[in-house]
DNA sequence: TAAAATTATGTGTTCGAGCACATTTTTGTG
DNA sequence: CACAAAAATGTGCTCGAACACATAATTTTA
């Protein structure tokens, strides 16, 4: 017969627990434990070997209960309303602070004008006097953004960012993707349902100097092609998303060989729209992102596939980030590196069904 | 020029707060949240409506401080010393353990033999006389786990499942995939790739009858060859995993028009090791999971594609939503569908990939 | 109407960590 | 040795919710 009661075992050790068996006072673990000083040497090796023996971890709920602040982050991110891409970010801020309701955190979001340098910098300005504890924003220019950041670090407010990474060690933290990587994930794409043949690797939008998540995504696709035994071939080509019709239409009857075209942005029904209308059935498309448009194209196999960026996960992991480090000084990786989806009509309604299924 | 102090909020409403406003003491705002009775129409009404206007959200820390508990859990699952598709559940295990480290949690771990029915049994036996707060299993057996279900039950455990799903309505909750959907994402890659001709879908192992995910997979690919207009046709065969070189050698060349096989569970490898072995360059496979052996045919190109069935994941969730009803009194869904990830070469690393980049 | 029973309300302690402050012990100096 | 200064140690309160228990108000009963 078995005795299971070592099973249910004891709480765990407190403070006062370890002041017991070190034979001093819960102040004097207290000082050990933060490193205070004011402890004698033998007091020191006491505690410490007790602490170790026990794998001492402090109960965070209590620590933090003491520590009553309101805890204020700003979202610095492009505005919603203009580009179906950002929409995701609202449900992850939405998510967040259902999340935390019972905490005191306060989130306040400010968007600004994607394309509008000046627009940025005033929102910034506003996050600036605001005197939030941290920011979680969306570095959309380079330049101004590391100002920003600098005049925030200096102010001992938390920077973290998201989408796309900049170099600046005063980053708390990053999340977003290898887009590298994603650009290689589209290149093998096309290699398998191509075989051979060329693709056309698209930038759709004003000023792709800025975008930097089109040259490294570029770069990821000429990548496979230089390193496998890939039959596949590549074009590197920009368009202005008002003309794209006509720009398109060109390129297409000046390059009649290109077999599969790669938006490397949300932009991708912008083509499919084209494909469809024109009747091009021949030419494949694998392009970024869940929203509505590019669903539908995806679904009626316009677009064989969609890599998915996740916005929302990624505010929703860059707050929580945030949010754990301020309430249970959690560690957080300098970098997240989220996983890149591959969606197809088929994996598409795992990604965007409602994960809360309530009796 | 603007003035942000309200954007400074105070700090969130307490019970001493609510009981001022209202006119009366904690005690009877206590009795008010809790509904513990004894209390005037007055107060009740009064109490009842400064709660609503505030809209209180009790401060989960300092309740659950008071509430200082030892929750334990025990984990039933197959052993994965025997079948290396269970080995990632023993890391969701670990970074469980090491998230909620801090938190009077204790985390059993039992392990049973997956085809020995007896073993499960004996194991969940041992688990019943464990009395834990909870349980989370693979219910491998249904109607062994459906007993073994009931009897926690009726003694208050509550159990949670993932892997696969069972029918009953006494489990808190399940975490999972689609396997019908997932069946319909290989159909969809093969139609993409293949474009037509014959798939073989295989079971590989023992005792196929017990396999509901088999049945589930088989059922969705063939569900997306009716419900589309595609060329692919399939046949459906099982294997033991023993003398599978000799069947499955068999088996192809009395179908020689087999272009594709998809092999349902995470036995890949075996069919990947014999297509590379016997250089059936022109034969695509798909299969199930990142095992070590199952990576390497990716890599090499001899899987096209494995469907991820993230068992860490699965586990992992199936913790956390225990954790956190006990600890936050979390509210957690039925069912945890998670996304269907589609892997192949490229996309591979940013799944396996540590999230933790430390500086 | 007074005492008893019932109901309503208020008070005080607990949980564990953290920190300010009080107290004790040790060391240094004339 | 006395006494001050410094170092070490201990004590007690706080955070917010929960609950046991004490007290007050009201109703019932003799």
């Amino acid at each position: 017969m078995f005795f299971y009661y070592i099973y249910h075992m004891r709480k765990k050790y407190t403070i006062k627990d370890i002041a017991e068996l070190a034979g001093v006072s819960k102040g004097t673990v207290d000082r050990v434990i933060h490193k205070r000083g004011k402890v004698s040497e033998k007091a020191l090796i006491d505690v410490t070997r007790i602490l170790e023996e026990i794998d001492y971890k402090p109960n965070l709920i209590a620590r933090n209960l003491k520590n009553n602040k309101v805890y204020s982050i700003c979202v610095l991110i492009p505005d919603y309303h203009l580009d179906d891409y950002w929409l995701s970010c609202k449900e992850g801020i939405e998510s967040v602070k259902q999340e935390f309701a019972s905490f005191d955190i306060q989130i306040k979001t400010l968007l600004y004008h994607s394309k509008d340098v000046n627009s940025f910098l005033q929102k910034s300005n506003e996050v600036l006097a605001l005197k939030p504890d941290a920011v979680l924003m969306v570095p959309s220019f380079q330049k101004e953004s590391e100002t920003i950041i600098n005049l925030l670090a200096n102010q001992d407010i938390v920077v973290s960012i998201f989408n796309n990474n900049i170099p600046n060690n005063k980053i708390f933290n990053f999340v977003g993707q290898d887009l590298i990587k994603s650009g290689r994930i589209a290149a093998k794409l096309f290699d398998l349902i191509l075989g051979n043949g060329k693709v056309a690797i698209l930038y759709i939008g004003a000023n792709f100097k800025n975008a930097t998540y089109f040259h490294e995504k570029d770069q990821g696709f000429k990548e496979y092609i230089k390193q496998t035994d890939t039959a596949l071939s590549s074009v590197t080509q920009t368009f202005s998303s008002e003309n794209l019709e006509l720009e398109l239409t060109n390129f297409l009857s000046q390059n009649p060989d290109v077999k599969g075209i790669f938006v490397t942005n949300s932009k991708t029904y912008m083509v499919a729209k084209l494909i469809k209308k024109h009747n091009l059935k021949d030419i494949k498309l694998i392009g970024y992102d869940l929203l509505e448009e590019n669903i539908t194209y995806l679904k009626n196999n316009t677009i064989q596939f969609l890599i998915h960026q996740n916005a929302k996960h990624q505010i929703h992991l860059g707050l929580t980030n945030l949010i754990e480090y301020f309430m249970f000084s959690k560690k957080t990786p300098k970098r997240n590196l989220l996983p890149i989806n591959i969606i197809n009509s088929e994996n598409l309604s795992s990604y965007t069904q409602k994960e809360t299924i309530y009796e």
